[in-house]
DNA sequence: ACGCCTATGTGATTTATATCACTGTTTTCG
DNA sequence: CGAAAACAGTGATATAAATCACATAGGCGT
């Protein structure tokens, strides 16, 4: 891929972006960066200076309790932008969340200063950010949701499905270990509960990955 | 109180509002609705057709399982808007929260129609609604934080400063049943944890009230 | 004043999950 | 290759909170 910005990029990956004035202005200010797969994008305490728009990959958002453990909160893929981001940058805050290149990722970084400009100039990019915060309050309900009202096994079901819609694959690259921290419980709860759900037929395990049978 | 808007009252409680051409428009627009404590002001699944913003009194919003159980999810008080709502307004959708007045309350009701033309319109109120919608992100995340990281005697604490705070009183009035359904836990769990409290000398208790004795 | 409903207190038991302790198995790396 | 580390399986035990089963106490209505 390359590291120039097109206005083919922006059309393709935000259409909904349709003033042609905007889309120049993205243009002229936006620039090329690439995380590969693991890299830390942001992390709690940071300070950050720009948005990203995500062109490529994946990143996984993730909150931290006092004691270093962390919670997974969402996925954001292509087409989406990072609420927590925006509203740091707006009032110029530090970061809440932890940000993690869930694949080889790359971002169109939008510099601080014309996010909150834009709002005011651009239909649309006044309605995408509008949309990001909406959908990332939804996620967090969701979230709230299951940690409040469901149990172990449903939370594992609901993230393997998560994680298999993001990746488009039925399979899964994951430790035990590392689903049990994204859940924040017990490693061994997890691999029960995983056995369990082999033995019932629904998945298959191998080292390192998980194979959903069903949709789940 | 009155049941007319003034230019006073909009600037008394919303001093943030500062262009003069807003502050018009909101007394043209709006309209004053009063709840009296405990009334339903918004419900799961309900339309929205206006945005509440708080003159007098509070709004304790909530988010609803499965089976029928609640759980707290922050107050809204003299100042502030339901930022659920005005997603719910922009995109035409369902609550997806409970709104009950928490004291006798006075809202400004702001119509539909109106909230997204002036986004563009009026700086302050761009400001306003971003603002609103992270402050609420904020309380959503220390949400999960506490249940997800915290057991339930520091969620009780928190809880009971936070309805302190909120009624600006040391004594809470509320039944060990409400706050353990706000807290989505067991009524038992909480006289028992309170029960622990009182011996340590942190409150007292009383038939349907908690007097908090230091600082939480 | 009596009875009833709601709120509270408390023991006993159960349940989900955490924690501990250990075994094997696969991968990595010197 | 051989050792060490990472990953996975599994029993035993511990813990937080739920659930069950009552007992008692305070207010309210008639």
């Amino acid at each position: 891929m390359k590291e120039e910005i097109t206005l083919e990029t922006i059309r393709q990956y935000f259409p909904d972006f349709s003033e042609p004035e905007l889309q120049d202005q993205i243009l002229a200010n936006g620039k090329m960066y690439r995380f590969p797969e693991g890299s830390l994008i942001m992390d709690f305490g940071s300070h950050v200076r720009m948005l990203p728009l995500i062109i490529e990959g994946s990143i996984k958002v993730s909150r931290e309790g006092e004691d270093g453990s962390e919670l997974f909160l969402y996925y954001l893929s292509r087409g989406e932008s990072c609420t927590m981001t925006f509203s740091c940058c707006m009032s110029d805050k530090v970061s809440e969340i932890r940000a993690v290149a869930e694949e080889d990722t790359v971002i169109l970084g939008l510099p601080q200063r014309v996010l909150d400009e834009w709002m005011m100039k651009y239909k649309s990019w006044k309605n995408f950010v509008l949309q990001s915060y909406d959908q990332r309050m939804k996620e967090m309900i969701s979230t709230i949701d299951q940690i409040a009202f469901s149990q172990l096994d449903q939370r594992l079901l609901d993230y393997l499905s998560k994680t298999a819609e993001l990746h488009q694959s039925k399979e899964i690259k994951a430790t035990h270990l590392q689903i049990a921290s994204d859940l924040n419980v017990s490693r061994e709860s997890i691999s029960r509960l995983l056995k369990n759900l082999e033995s019932r037929g629904q998945i298959n395990l191998g080292r390192n990955k998980i194979i959903l049978l069903e949709d789940l």
